[in-house]
DNA sequence: CGCCGAGTTGAACTGAATCAAGAAACGTGG
DNA sequence: CCACGTTTCTTGATTCAGTTCAACTCGGCG
């Protein structure tokens, strides 16, 4: 394991590419994006303490069209994906916490599915503004892809607000 | 471990309890259920050979508000949730078959994300569609739920198609 | 000083929700 | 096996949330 930095806006694996690091967020805001239909949209943000991972790569080996992306200067906590699947067949602990650390992700996933499935973009919105003040310093566009609306809607939104 | 057997519309879970039982289908479809301001919302299904679980208590211990329900008549294979943490225990070969099968529960959660986050309520349904035929023998109103739409709104959907 | 990207605002439009009524399918009891 | 009531599905009219396109504001930076 190794501490990087990244300076704002860096590509911090690019789209295109696998996912054969994992990163955990030490301090700063990163996120996952792809482009759909030559469009950017937002997918994850990860803050102080989250795992970030490009979990349809790592966990297949495949390529992924999704890159990550530094959305301030950034410390991360960088992991060999290699080196952490060894790990984890020789030290039953290590495996244990990493996929306490999954089951974490996958509980997010689910309720981001509930979000998504019937809130509306306000509640949407508000309910991302709960989780961390640091959503504040992220530009509105990203906020709008990751909330399933466009910029101007969540302007709008945020004049009412 | 053993096999169930439920009639159609049977409650096999219900909401307000812990989970301590993951299934698995054998033949049949089932679906998490719950309610929000009164009204049913269907947020999983499950066809042959599906995993089924309420993950959001099997994994913290927590009460959830979501049940399971029978949607055709179904067998199912049950594991009792403790029997099968105990077994993962102290046989690493299982733990590791069993988090394989979270974790594809986990890339799943995140292509529904995707789905949610900016396909049109025609390009949901068309996708839900193409996972399984199964899917036409699902009552309308729960399809309607599971993609975020209203029974109505999928009615014209469908004339459409 | 002027440019450029990010955010805001207005007007017209569209997809989906709502309310309401009717048609079809389904199960149950006679 | 039919008649009835109930539930599910469809269709129409209206409303509303969010999109699109376009113009404008603001702050930062060369």
């Amino acid at each position: 394991m190794r501490i990087e930095k990244f300076e704002k806006n860096d590509i911090i694996q690019h789209p295109g590419s696998r996912c054969n690091t994992l990163y955990f967020v030490s301090t700063g805001i990163a996120r996952i994006f792809y482009l759909k239909d030559g469009n950017d949209v937002t997918e994850h943000f990860a803050f102080n303490g989250n795992i970030i991972i490009r979990a349809e790569s790592l966990f297949t080996e495949r390529i992924t069209q999704k890159g990550i992306q530094a959305l301030t200067p950034i410390d991360m906590v960088c992991m060999n994906a290699k080196d952490l699947f060894q790990l984890c067949s020789t030290h039953p602990n290590i495996e244990r916490l990493f996929h306490q650390i999954i089951i974490k992700e996958y509980l997010n996933a689910n309720k981001r599915i509930e979000s998504l499935q019937l809130l509306s973009a306000q509640e949407r919105y508000l309910e991302l503004m709960k989780e961390t003040d640091l959503v504040q310093s992220i530009p509105l566009k990203y906020i709008a892809s990751y909330l399933g609306i466009t910029q101007v809607s969540l302007s709008r939104i945020r004049a009412q607000v």
